[in-house]
RNA sequence: GGGAGCAUAGCUCAGCUGGUUCAGAGCAUCUGCCUUACAAGCAGAGGGUCACAGGUUCGAAUCCUGUUGCUCCCA
């Protein structure tokens, strides 16, 4: 045994066994006859790194993964990358300006050949970060949404989506960011609460003195105004019918219209309108027929059409324009408001609404058996509650804006034609054919492909078909074994960019979910709530935290606190009670492994105890278990685990088995005991393996050899049997008596070594676990006496009486003292049940079982005040 | 502004369809122990008017209404 270490060595263990994992195919997946349980990662960034939320996330996904194998399914986890368009675009950009470099001067097939090798260098690190974890995918079946194969399916669904008439063109108002350079969809939109001012600016009635005060957040869009509007029942401004204001500074002569759409208590009522900048005023100009004037360049600098402050930023323009209009007289007054700003989800530019040409997929129909599905259950969301929030948006689901003025993703497969007409093909050939339908004297050269790419999403939200290849070759053994997927487990953040579009996705191109549960997590944060991110810096490395704990440690750390969409205040301590936990496993593997066996020694009375109760205890906490995971609640799950492991196992099993101890030298174990122990060791294994993958399996094999496929990964996960709880029921009544002598043992300071004697008084002697008790409170021998003992403590449990006798100094009054508190409290117990029982009504309408359990109560209650009284008397 | 959710021990959370004195777990705290697996440990203990106010009921942490405070989603 001198050569076990006292503490678990994390590191050695996980490198070992997840090479050994990897190098015996254990996280391999082909279809065969075993039932299938499947999981597509949700593919993080390709040139991310692993952050807290990945963890989370991850664990949990491994964990469920790594049950099922257990349970004999066919487990297959697929990993993979998504290309992030937006997000890789912006670092290599990034990358090549810090070389010198600009992605103007560079050809559209340039800058892809830069980004790929930026792709190959740096893209997967994060999928290595996930090895770290333990992460059981099938490494094989790694994907990318850029790969050639999901490109094509992407190029597949919009031809498709295309022909259906559910993607169209058109010139609209986009979430613009003026950083990537691109629009982005609805959801990509974060809005912010900003302390901004609002602005009251006149304007001149055109042809008189009058003046007109509107109030506006953005000054510097007035150069975009091509109306004035007011509410038409605003008795302020009813004189102003058929009238014109002159916009500030540029003396632009625009239209006072009138619409209920204006908000007659904001500001002063009266609303600058400027076409091509703003959603509503849009919505207003369409209505109105008003002119459009797009006063801003994609970068966010001011446009020709401005006038004024042509190529400065907006921002700066409004610090100037403030100044140039109060100077000018048209500044009424300045006051601090909080509006909602809208950010890009990617960059964190403010998003300027703008009019431009992009693509957009019609969401309505598309969307409707998705909603279906989920309300009527047949795709399960947990928790539940994000039910609601998910039909909210299905049902005010907007169209799809998915094209991104970007190189880095699929491009759109449109071809534009010399009139203007275009083309939506599969490739430049079939799209050449297209043209020649309609003019046969096109060429090649006459085509000209939409410079656009599609959003990362459009491509994400195909992944649960895609990674099978449901595209390319839709009957496929693989995907017509592993889909409908399982489990998804994702972030609730992207229930509708992702998780929503997949379940569109799944009924529209395979008539089938795309997955049975999602599972939702929570947000990791710190400890004061705040959200992890690298710009709080308040995030630990995750890497640097497996370093330090182990990879289980950290697991079980996440777990500990993080039930089903939840957020998870994350604390490094969780982590450290997860390693203490590792550590806790290791010495008890230490101190069975360090036993010497004796094959003709007779087992004791007391293990006989231990493994009689430990074979039922485990059966119930097993079915606990079971039921826990049943509902996802995971949390609990390993709680449930912990508490087996720890306080069963260690606490209760162990110290009762162990051999004892004569003249300094541990006494060998017999066989049955060994056997025993090595076997519920195992099955605690089991139990443990899918939070703690790497030390599970380590003490799997340092118990035995093994033969080659012989590993824990894939030990058959222990099955329920029926449970006598009985038997624990009374093994509690021990445990009870056990307490209450380590209690006097503790108050009466009497040392751990000093062997006690226990009397005990009942009317129904049972010695069913005498001998366990024996052991653990350290007693020379228990009898069973009829009479009372003098000078002794006394205690009761159920309805025996139990003594220690003592020699020396009891402390009457203190005994006194605690005898009298003890039956006050059963006597105030016993009155609420007798009240109880006394009350006519309670008995005529309360279920006769619970009257039954009230009476027992009743009798229990009784009989212990009778014997606590009869010991105050005695002493 | 619309919608959803939450409020239980110092902290993080369990408490399903009302019924054991129902108030529970883990961590933290306190007390005693280096007892020959483990001080990353062992043994014991304390701690809450279940946000507040009403109501329904024989009985409410649990169901209903209102109030307050917080969080999230959407606009």
């Amino acid at each position: 045994m001198n050569e076990i270490p006292k503490t678990y060595d994390a590191k050695s263990a996980e490198a070992h066994w997840y090479a050994w994992w990897m190098e015996k195919g254990f996280f391999r997946s082909v279809p065969d006859e075993r039932e299938p349980y499947t999981i597509v990662i949700p593919p993080p960034n390709v040139t991310g790194v692993l952050h807290m939320g990945h963890m989370l996330n991850n664990t949990i996904q491994d964990v469920l993964v790594r049950r099922a194998r257990m349970q004999g399914k066919n487990a297959c986890w697929v990993p993979g990358t998504d290309h992030a368009s937006i997000a890789t675009e912006a670092k290599v950009v990034k990358l090549l300006a810090d070389q010198g470099i600009k992605k103007q001067d560079l050809t559209r097939d340039e800058f892809l050949k830069h980004a790929w090798s930026w792709k190959e260098k740096y893209g997967g690190i994060i999928l290595e970060q996930l090895k770290k974890l333990g992460a059981s995918c099938d490494w094989e079946r790694t994907r990318f949404t850029m790969e050639d194969d999901l490109s094509e399916a992407v190029i597949e669904v919009f031809n498709k989506l295309y022909e259906k008439g559910y993607i169209y063109r058109g010139y609209r108002m986009v979430n613009w960011d003026p950083s990537a350079l691109t629009a982005v969809s609805d959801e990509e939109v974060i809005m912010k609460e900003k302390n901004s001012k609002l602005f009251h600016l006149r304007y001149q009635i055109e042809g008189t003195d009058e003046w007109l005060t509107i109030a506006t957040t953005r000054p510097e869009t007035i150069l975009g105004d091509t109306a004035v509007a007011v509410h038409p029942d605003d008795a302020r401004y009813a004189h102003l019918h058929g009238k014109r204001v002159l916009v500030p500074l540029i003396k632009r002569s625009v239209p006072v219209i009138f619409d209920e759409y204006v908000d007659r208590e904001f500001g002063t009522g009266a609303l600058k309108v400027t076409p091509a900048h703003d959603k509503n005023d849009y919505e207003l100009g369409k209505k109105h027929q008003l002119e459009m004037i797009d006063m801003l360049n994609p970068d966010g600098t001011l446009s020709k059409a401005a006038q004024l402050y042509i190529g400065q930023d907006r921002f700066a323009v409004r610090k100037q324009i403030v100044k140039d209009l109060e100077e000018a007289g048209h500044l009424v007054k300045t006051e601090d408001i909080k509006n909602s700003v809208g950010h890009s989800e990617r960059t964190d530019a403010v998003i300027e609404p703008r009019l431009s040409q992009q693509w957009f997929v019609a969401m309505k129909e598309i969307s409707k058996p998705a909603l279906e599905h989920v309300e009527n259950g047949d795709i399960r969301l947990i928790p539940d509650k994000f039910i609601n929030t998910y039909r909210h948006w299905m049902e005010n689901v907007q169209d799809w804006c998915i094209s991104r003025q970007l190189w880095w993703g699929q491009r759109i497969p449109a071809w534009y034609l010399p009139e203007g007409d275009f083309v939506v093909a599969m490739n430049e050939a079939d799209a050449l054919k297209k043209a020649q339908q309609k003019n046969p004297a096109y060429t090649a050269a006459d085509l000209r492909q939409d410079e656009d790419v599609v959003d990362t999403w459009f491509s994400s939200w195909l992944w649960p078909i895609s990674v099978f290849d449901g595209f390319k070759d839709p009957n496929n053994k693989d995907i017509q074994y592993y889909y409908p997927t399982n489990d998804l487990v994702t972030a609730p953040e992207i229930l509708f960019f992702w998780v929503a579009r997949m379940i569109i996705a799944g009924y529209e191109y395979r008539g089938d979910l795309p997955f049975r549960n999602v599972y939702l997590t929570g947000i990791v944060r710190d400890k004061q709530g705040r959200k992890m991110s690298k710009s709080l810096g308040n995030s630990p490395d995750p890497l640097d935290l497996i370093e330090q704990y182990g990879a289980d440690g950290v697991r079980v750390g996440m777990l500990f606190s993080s039930p089903a969409g939840n957020d998870l205040l994350f604390d490094e301590s969780l982590c450290e009670q997860g390693r203490n936990f590792t550590n806790k496993i290791w010495n008890a593997f230490r101190l069975v492994k360090g036993w010497t066996a004796d094959a003709n020694a007779a087992q004791p009375a007391a293990a006989q105890n231990a493994i009689a109760w430990f074979e039922q205890r485990f059966q119930q906490q097993l079915a606990e278990i079971d039921e826990h995971y049943l509902r996802f609640r995971l949390s609990d799950a390993l709680m449930a685990t912990y508490k087996l492991v720890w306080d069963d196992f260690c606490s209760w099993y162990l110290e009762a088995a162990k051999p004892d101890f004569v003249d300094g030298q541990p006494k060998p174990v017999d066989a049955q005991t060994q056997a025993a122990t090595i076997h519920f060791f195992e099955q605690i294994l089991k139990l443990l393996h899918p939070f703690m993958p790497f030390i599970s399996e380590e003490l799997y094999h340092l118990f035995a050899e093994r033969k080659d496929h012989d590993a824990l990964i894939v030990a058959p996960w222990p099955v329920q049997k029926t449970v006598d709880s009985a038997l624990v029921d009374r093994f509690q009544i021990a445990v009870d008596v056990i307490t209450n002598v380590r209690n006097i043992r503790k108050q009466k300071n009497i040392p751990p070594r000093e062997q006690l004697t226990l009397l005990v008084k009942t009317s129904a002697p049972d010695a069913e676990f005498d001998a366990l008790i024996a052991k653990l409170s350290g007693l020379a021998s228990i009898a069973y006496v009829a009479e009372k003992p003098t000078g002794a403590i006394g205690f009761v449990v159920k309805t025996a009486e139990y003594f220690v006798p003592f020699a020396t100094n009891i402390n009457v009054e203190e005994e006194r003292a605690r005898l009298a508190k003890e039956i006050e409290y059963n006597k105030g117990f016993l009155k609420s049940v007798v009240s109880k029982l006394a009350n006519e009504r309670f008995v005529a309408n309360a279920k006769p079982e619970i009257i039954a359990n009230e009476r027992s109560k009743q009798a229990d209650a009784e009989a212990k005040i009778k014997a606590l009284e009869e010991q105050l008397a005695n002493l």
